[in-house]
DNA sequence: GCCAGATTAAATGTCAGACATTAAAATGCC
DNA sequence: GGCATTTTAATGTCTGACATTTAATCTGGC
């Protein structure tokens, strides 16, 4: 491993690409301990600082973790699927506030994933995973419900109809399209009336995913993909029209 | 934006946690510029190098880009999905490897998310898309290619089709679970006979998606991930036989 | 011989100050 | 006004030191 003084990136990006590869290439294995960051240092010919800098990338993407003392240092971390779900999170989030994407097209792709996980779903679902469902609605239908405990509830709803399937890695994969979604459903007024919609329809996945009814559970999370567009869009047009009204009067 | 000095976690970690989520709720937008660092040093009332170890932090993740000389610094990034891609990618990799995650559990996965974004891509692939698929699907219909070198081409055949569906969200969803799944299928040794075979589900699929049959399409993609998994059983079985047959001859 | 407590050592965490390098902005000259 | 030069403000890097944490080791008493 070597570091090319003449490249135009930052030693430590180098030193952190140059440990991320081994790791990814296998060389350093899983509980293994990285050299101390002094020798880092001598081996790389660069001040510890430079070092220290490099781990610190390594340990924001969780590949490596830090123990003080004796007989402490950097060990290569097994990345756990709690741990990728948070940066997967965060991640989503960030790239559909950043790059104006779409509620349809957010919408869209949430609901095609879903949906690909609703058979799996259907077949392997566990009574604690319906159990989950269940509480879930029951607290949708509770009124004085803020919108915001709504939509999270609504994630919880959704996590365990996916997690129902019984593969992490799915489960890993939706966890970013379904938690990403938030913000963007807050901005919805839930009123009483799409609430009990909604309620009634979550209602009718369960029963279906209960009953392991495949089908019946695909087209009813196609009806809620529609009637959630249906929300997001009457308060666009809701939106437009206030706009409208204020440039009428300023005119 | 303050910092606990009895905290367990290091000041580079709660420095990068404040700003963190100061991007996340939108008090620092886009192409905003952070204070300098000498700033930042003042405000947390910490080093310079500290300041700087957590902003290695964010630039780890994208969330932060620098510059040098005057009027330089460092400043909140767009996420691209491009960007994001790379991250995903590494961090699916990881978690297959490190986490033992068997073939038919990434297999299904990686099906399951693909056939959801099969019917979207029947109804809205380019020329560009199609064109894309048959020159890859003559690739891999040529001798002498190595099997890497035919996984690779299964990978760019499968995510021009993911990439169909004209939704950059699904496209960057999915790009971590087709391509997290190449090491895997590296293990598996494509016979001439095995690549007759998925050159011919290429095909089908490929003349699916051309005339817009998404039925069609799923049903391929579901004749070709049966028989993936079939390779990859008869590898694991093969390698059953020899191991076997080594514990005879010890013995 | 064994155990509890004190000591030591090795590692990360943090700081201070300095210099090098970069690139934009200000300046001055023509 | 335009071009070359200088200034300046920022990041990138280095050195050396001290603080803190923690495991291993040593030591003394029983």
């Amino acid at each position: 491993m070597k570091i090319d003084p003449d490249s135009s990136a930052d030693f430590s990006a180098q030193i952190a690409k140059a440990i991320r590869d081994a790791i990814i290439a296998g060389d350093l294995i899983v509980d293994q301990r990285l050299p101390s960051e002094a020798e880092l240092a001598d081996q790389f010919d660069v001040s510890r600082p430079t070092v220290r800098e490099a781990l610190k990338r390594l340990a924001a993407q969780s590949l490596i973790r830090t123990q003080r003392g004796a007989s402490g240092g950097a060990f290569v971390n097994r990345l756990r699927f709690e741990d990728a779900y948070a940066q997967q999170v965060t991640t989503s989030t960030l790239l559909l506030s950043m790059n104006a994407v779409s509620f349809d097209v957010a919408c869209e792709a949430r609901y095609a994933l879903e949906r690909a996980c609703a058979p799996l779903s259907a077949q392997r679902r566990t009574p604690d995973h319906l159990a989950t469902m269940r509480a879930e609605i029951h607290r949708q239908g509770q009124p004085g419900l803020t919108d915001e405990a709504f939509c999270a509830s609504d994630v919880t709803f959704h996590r365990a109809l996916v997690d129902g399937a019984g593969n992490k890695v799915l489960s890993y994969q939706l966890a970013g399209a379904v938690e990403a979604m938030q913000p963007l459903m807050n901005m919805i007024t839930f009123t009483a009336r799409s609430r009990e919609e909604i309620v009634a329809l979550h209602t009718d996945i369960a029963d279906a995913v209960e009953a392991q009814d495949a089908a019946k559970t695909d087209a009813t999370l196609a009806k809620l993909e529609a009637y959630t567009r249906l929300l997001a869009h009457s308060v666009v047009t809701a939106r437009a029209q206030r706009a409208q009204g204020k440039e009428h009067k300023t005119a």
